[in-house]
DNA sequence: TCAATAAACCTGTCATACAGGTTTAAGCTA
DNA sequence: TAGCTTAAACCTGTATGACAGGTTTATTGA
């Protein structure tokens, strides 16, 4: 099926190893649920041990490319956020991205997200928008939820922009954004700030439920204009 | 120094490792360049196998978290878009993503980051977005060499955005950008076509360089508004 | 003091083994 | 013969031990 590997010092084996996985679901036009080769048929197929397999296979997992589960065959895998929240995350932390570039590249997708909802959404993807813009205005008191309803109400809308390009990095943004939120929130003054925060989701969930692009666009944009004031305020760089 | 991991069957032993690693790194406020520890002495003092320990970095030096060398110690790396690369490929690859999807967000990227670049970009950041602007009109009749600077032009736009996020967002384009662009090229007619396609970069150069945010941005959305034009006379959906 | 050399350490790969989980095949029953 | 049960075959997760190089550290000799 595949030619043997050739023992060169260079990428190292198992990178090979992964270029050959990779080939093959391209060479097979391999699609999400499609399952692989086992390890050790690999391993026998390209001269190679099982551990450089095995380790091929989690790298291309830890990247989301395939799933792997014990006593089951590898799968291709759907894409995800998984691995490039983790990325971003470590970007975070090893201090090379600060949260106000992430609010920047947030602003600039979600303002295209949100043009798309409204012109694209069907009316579940309304309706589920709205749903949690509510949510957080009847749970004002508990931050926990008020957050949990603004991701999700922000992954929503990339959803209901029907690009998975979209989706996934607005996803990749959750890890992050689910610690600098709290801070946020915290700037805000309980009352009048957060209750104008919530009609402010509000007022975007109901210009894509009304099909308005343009006024949903100028709502994310202030919303995100807000942010990040408040955490600069807060002392977040 | 870290408690040993639980046996828990649920996650897996590797799974946890990456976490013991991830917080090993928070733990001690790690940065690029700075080294892990061993795999042997990480191993002994989880009291798992090295096996488990060498594919939870394998996993880590997948999503470019970490640098493994033979030799060496693992040292914590520098953000990247390697690893976003080969997510997107693969989305492509199994059609879960399609070309139009991709010049969307780029489109929305992109003329986020012409924008900051024409407000921030040092002398020399201009002059080298220029310059790779004129070699693509210079070398006209190589197609290769118009797309290589092509690309590079488009990096270097986003470098001078002095955001990284976006620099790995639109780095990781590169790699299935490099598959549609031939199709775009061709698309269009040889002599004015192209001339103007490489006029419009020069264009937007010339917006930076004068820092004029405002041009640069719309002569960047109309050149997606073109490049998305051309893959789909070509029939790439 | 400094440079050459040896020792210690480290990663990459291999072979083997075994505990479970999963799929497939065989066989048995009705 | 159809359907169910059970055993066999297969597969992944983890452990152990081994060895070839490459790298760092310590030693030693001038």
């Amino acid at each position: 099926m595949m030619q043997d590997a050739k023992p060169d010092a260079g990428p190292g084996l198992v990178q090979e190893t992964i270029g050959v996985i990779t080939q093959h679901i391209r060479a097979h036009e391999l699609g999400p649920g499609d399952k692989l080769p086992s390890e050790s048929s690999l391993a026998k197929e390209l001269n190679i041990s099982r551990t450089v397999v095995r380790e091929a296979f989690r790298s291309l997992a830890a990247m989301r490319l395939i799933d792997l589960s014990v006593g089951k065959r590898a799968k291709v895998a759907s894409i995800d956020h998984g691995a490039m929240s983790l990325m971003i995350e470590h970007g975070v932390i090893t201090e090379q991205i600060n949260v106000q570039q992430i609010y920047d590249v947030r602003r600039t997708i979600e303002t295209r997200t949100v043009t798309l909802a409204a012109l694209r959404r069907s009316d579940a993807e309304a309706e589920s928008i709205m749903r949690h813009a509510l949510e957080m205005q009847a749970h004002v008191d508990q931050a926990d939820l008020v957050m949990e309803h603004d991701l999700a109400f922000h992954l929503d809308i990339a959803r209901a922009s029907r690009n998975p390009v979209f989706v996934v990095i607005v996803g990749a943004f959750q890890g992050v954004s689910r610690q600098s939120w709290p801070i946020g929130w915290k700037s805000r003054a309980p009352g009048e700030e957060r209750a104008s925060m919530i009609a402010t989701h509000i007022g975007i969930a109901e210009a894509i439920n009304a099909g308005d692009p343009q006024r949903a666009s100028n709502l994310m944009s202030a919303h995100f204009d807000d942010s990040a004031k408040a955490l600069l305020l807060a002392g977040l760089t």
